[in-house]
DNA sequence: CCTTCTTTTGAGAGTTACTCTCATTTCATG
DNA sequence: CATGAAATGAGAGTAACTCTCAAAAGAAGG
């Protein structure tokens, strides 16, 4: 899901024969992110203002606004959505949906892990110190519980906007970004993929003490 | 929870002997309030401005600010959550910890729907439609998740800010949330104590037809 | 290489939510 | 009524966005 998945660099696969326009536009988007980054790091979020990260990117104000509609879509933003819903619809359709789910996380936690680790971190660690950027996630979220609801539907033969399929998916998405809080939280102590583990558990049995 | 409940004039239950200040404060805040409401049907809430707001409740902007901090908070803020924890603790302590919470939502829903229906439909309405005003509910909804977390330790023993408690929370609180948009997006149809009896069977017992 | 068309960019002005400060008014209290 | 505290208003300032328009830069064809 978004908050699993670093920002990257180039759009994921095809890269066939970009003219000089298209590579210009992805250089000029990551000079963007990457010059946000790199100031908050250095003076941290809210004291970061667009017209220093224009300034180091070396582009207008305008052009920054062209490219992310808002402050906080700059850190967000990645592609990744789609491409897990694919891995998620690739399971095979007599796996238990738990456990699709289970492996597409999986999936998903390695790839952010791996690829970028700083970025993810500094990604949540900005989750969970800025209400703006939390709020947008939580957007962001709402965006991908609607693409969930589609899988979910696919999956289980139900409405894709019925009232059952809309609040499992929402719940879900809600536990997996409270995951990630918990574990920015505690200065990503312990392994990520366990933890999600731990509260998929959670969203499928219920709390461990709880009297049936 | 925030969602069910409507924006109070006045602080629920206690009112003995108020001074002046007090009373008056009162007063110019749901002064702001109401203008804020009527400003919003006539116009839309992203035309509504706050100097608007200010010139019809004839305050100054300055006073807006200083009563909200942010304009979706005019919408959005009520007191209820502390009042909903405390029906939820009073509840007897060998119930099931899941009707408990069915009928403390019981409660909320009919305050907030006997109480003043319009108000309560329209800050939904502006949930599904305005980003801000959504993003601003989560964040609320957060807020409240940590309350819930509590609440859920309370009674089944586990530490308030462990993953699980976090986890069960926050889910939850995901899964009510859409229960409303659900309601809004819908015109309101059915009745929303029995939407949200379906959504929390979901969230018991997982989806209708899934395979275990 | 040059022309023409399209897309991208920059500059600048404008709006609005929100912050901070300070003087003034308004209530509370002895 | 005097004194202190709290609420208000006025005004200046910031920064995120929006819109418009003219200049610059790639694409395509002769």
């Amino acid at each position: 899901m978004t908050s699993m998945t670093p920002a990257r660099t180039s759009p994921p696969a095809d890269r066939p024969q970009l003219g000089l326009r298209e590579r210009k536009k992805i250089k000029t988007r990551t000079a963007i992110r990457d010059a946000t980054y790199a100031l908050i790091e250095e003076q941290g979020y809210e004291a970061t203002t667009i017209e220093q990260i224009a300034e180091r990117a070396e582009v207008s104000p305008s052009t920054v606004f062209r490219y992310f509609p808002t402050k906080e879509d700059i850190v967000l933003t990645d592609e990744y959505d789609p491409l897990l819903l694919e891995e998620l619809s690739a399971r095979p359709a007599d796996e238990p949906w738990m456990d699709s789910l289970r492996h597409v996380m999986r999936y998903a936690i390695g790839a952010a892990t791996t690829d970028e680790p700083e970025v993810t971190k500094l990604r949540m660690r900005l989750m969970v110190e800025v209400p703006a950027v939390r709020s947008r996630m939580m957007e962001t979220m709402s965006v991908t519980g609607g693409l969930l609801c589609q899988a979910v539907a696919g999956r289980t033969g139900l409405a894709p906007d019925s009232l059952e399929v809309r609040v499992f998916s929402m719940s879900l998405i809600g536990g997996l970004l409270e995951v990630s809080m918990y574990w920015a939280e505690n200065d990503f102590q312990g392994d990520l993929a366990d933890l999600v583990d731990r509260a998929m558990e959670v969203m499928e049995k219920g709390l461990p003490t709880e009297i049936r």
